[in-house]
DNA sequence: ACGAGCGCCTGTCGGC
DNA sequence: TGCCGACAGGCGCTCG
């Protein structure tokens, strides 16, 4: 489920709280417990559970598709990949299927991440720059200008829809979103990113920030069985739209395969060059 | 430098 | 009903 709006969604709700959940800033950690070794990247188990009891939480960011936790000497990151799910539930309630680790508090909550696919990872680190550091600019940032991304896009030769999937390139991205970017923007998912004019440039730019932020105020999409609570599924305008017409222009929106990924468009909006 | 293919995993769905 | 392949919101690796 995992893209920036759902990561954002995600972060905002464990750092702000909901009616039915508290915020987890300021929960002391009292203990932790791996069911699926692999499901930690780093450090090892018996590291990870004599370096978290004591800490608290600080603050929760995202940066990218991580969750980052501030502890008070280390930082807690998660990246929750293709199925993972983050659960706020009381200490003594049974262990779900899919748990894979949990961090316990004082005061008898804990976090779980449940993740049915065991893709997602956990790192413990004492600098978060550590496992973020080859992320690409953060698309909602003030930071990142149109210019910027003209730029970026110029100095590389590869196809618009791998590289906007390229976290690397821009942090946050995932299919849903560099579909529906592409299309706002009018652009053809193979077109080659050094043929893209400022113009083009500046519409994708303009495209990749209207489409995150109206997913974030709809709390991101929900899609089959891992549900979020989000419901942008319900305006996309070319993902998951195979033989549906364009919202533009009624076109039958085509489904191909780039770089073993779906993608979605319009041929008639998005026309390659 | 780039794209293709595959591995990692479990679950769901459609076709036969 | 059961089986089987295709597919799924991600990403790291190898190989041409």
């Amino acid at each position: 489920m995992p893209e920036l709006p759902e990561v954002e969604t995600i972060c905002r709700t464990l750092r702000e709280g909901t009616p039915t959940s508290p915020s987890l800033l300021g929960n002391i950690i009292s203990g932790a417990r791996v069911f699926w070794a692999r499901s930690l990247e780093t450090p090892g188990v018996e590291e990870f559970y004599s370096r978290l009891p004591g800490q608290s939480i600080n603050y929760i960011d995202r940066r990218g598709k991580f969750l980052v936790f501030s502890l008070n000497r280390d930082s807690l990151l998660i990246h929750l990949r293709m199925s993972g799910d983050i659960l706020i539930e009381a200490v003594d309630s049974p262990i779900a299927k899919h748990h894979r680790l949990v961090v316990n508090f004082q005061n008898d909550t804990r976090m779980a991440f449940n993740d049915p696919r065991k893709f997602g990872r956990v790192w413990l680190v004492a600098k978060p720059e550590a496992v973020t550091r080859r992320l690409g600019p953060e698309p909602l940032e003030e930071e990142f200008t149109a210019a910027d991304l003209y730029h970026r896009l110029q100095t590389s030769h590869r196809q618009l829809k791998p590289l906007l999937l390229d976290q690397s390139f821009l942090a946050g991205l995932g299919n849903i979103y560099a579909d529906e970017s592409l299309n706002l923007a009018h652009l053809h998912p193979l077109v080659s990113s050094q043929s893209v004019t400022e113009e083009q440039a500046y519409r994708l730019w303009a495209s990749i920030r209207q489409v995150l932020n109206e997913a974030i105020l709809r709390n991101g999409s929900s899609i089959d069985w891992v549900y979020r609570g989000g419901d942008f599924q319900d305006y996309f305008r070319a993902y998951d739209r195979e033989g549906q017409p364009c919202l533009e222009c009624g076109t039958i929106i085509q489904r191909i395969r780039v770089g073993q990924r779906s993608t979605h468009y319009c041929p008639q909006c998005q026309k390659l060059p």
